[in-house]
DNA sequence: TGTACATCAGTGAACGCGCGTTCACTGATGTAC
DNA sequence: TGTACATCAGTGAACGCGCGTTCACTGATGTAC
């Protein structure tokens, strides 16, 4: 290895150190990171993590797209069963399971957005990898029969649907990707609710009733 | 009107100005808050709050309590109609429109966690207003048979479901009461999908997706 | 292989700012006799 | 009805803190000849 890629490995190597360190705040202080308290926990000059990130929306959107990433490999990695409908299941089980063990980064990504933050347009394609495994399991399902199109939709929405479906899951109906979109809703908020504290005093069965609502999920996308 | 109450009523003008100062600044700050900020857009001493609320955590309790109260208030307001699929769906369209006119107040009491706050226990009857308002319409249409019972769900998860029935909605199959719970959390996701930016460069016809989706809630809850 | 130079990571002080909360105080308003 | 006292809203200074970002700098590491 040459001398300036072992430079650049080291620099790589800080600044995933630097990344920890941050989400490590999120938990105290949510979306609303403290550079310097960064910088103090890694024992270093608040003023040399500039070297690494031009600025604290820098680091935050780095956080954001290492969540999406991490996510989206969790959901993708997801062992598929031979029903569709526990296809679904398996992939939303996994998607909460990296919520439980990661509850400060799904707020991060799927909670209020931080005031005065907008997120840059690269975090796109790291955030449909969730609903892409998704729908891949509703096209394998429609491609075999196993999933009925249902009733069409017209109008804007539909046209909307259309092209939704024609540049992520080419070939299936325009409702049936309505159906997935409105199905990947359901699981980010069943997620949301139970993290953000919604079932709290009701239910505490939280994975049964979890998976009572995917698997109403499921049986509406109507796959069998 | 007695001095008393003339001082009484005066002070309670002036904590709602309070409120409503502070309410402007979630646009800004989100749930970050900043005492000094209303205090100055009041013109008066950042001290001079504390005659109002003991600290800034108190100030967000009043906050969040009144936006359940306002939304609860909204929700239980929307005429009904005579369908009870288009019931659901009223309510639904009328919580979404409190959502889209008070989105930061939405945020507020569905999004992320605050870090470092917790909820008191006085909120959760303003808190349970949306849900009940629902949990009416399925009740109705269950006294009069236009919804089945579905399959009942066992374990620990049916009783709690059993127990949540009993105490909110006496008399409804625990399941559909589980059901009921489940549209609701399906209705927070749709509309927190829609202000929290998810639905961003797919799906511009939102009311039309909204609806796509509320019609499917209300079919798989089976009201009809 | 050795040396002069360029690059780079990291420092520490500083700028200019904002924050929540406390406290002793003033002056107006209300209460009790 | 008038007066002494108590209550209350609001002030302004202060405490002790934290923040993001910039800048001139040092010293180590890498590059080119």
């Amino acid at each position: 290895m040459s001398a300036a890629s072992l430079r650049a490995r080291i620099r790589a190597e800080m600044s995933d150190e630097i990344k920890a360190a941050a989400r490590r705040h999120l938990a105290t202080d949510g979306a609303n990171l403290s550079l310097r308290a960064v910088a103090r926990d890694l024992g270093m000059a608040s003023s040399a993590v500039y070297r690494y990130f031009a600025s604290r929306d820098e680091l935050l959107t780095a956080l954001i797209i290492d969540a999406y990433d991490d996510l989206g490999a969790a959901a993708e990695a997801v062992p598929l069963p031979d029903s569709f409908p526990e296809q679904w299941l398996a992939v939303a089980h996994g998607v909460r399971e990296w919520a439980l063990a990661n509850p400060h980064e799904w707020a991060l990504v799927y909670g209020s957005p931080v005031p005065g933050y907008q997120a840059p347009a690269d975090t796109i394609g790291s955030a449909i990898r969730v609903i892409l495994a998704l729908a891949k399991v509703v096209q394998n399902a429609s491609l075999v029969g196993r999933v009925d199109d249902g009733e069409p939709v017209g109008g804007r929405l539909g046209a909307e649907l259309q092209a939704m479906a024609d540049t992520a899951v080419p070939g299936i109906a325009p409702q049936l990707a309505g159906r997935t979109m409105a199905g990947w809703i359901q699981l980010i908020g069943a997620i949301s609710a139970e993290l953000f504290g919604q079932l709290q005093n009701t239910i505490d069965a939280r994975r049964d009733f979890f998976e009572f609502q995917m698997r109403g999920t499921a049986a509406w996308i109507g796959l069998r």
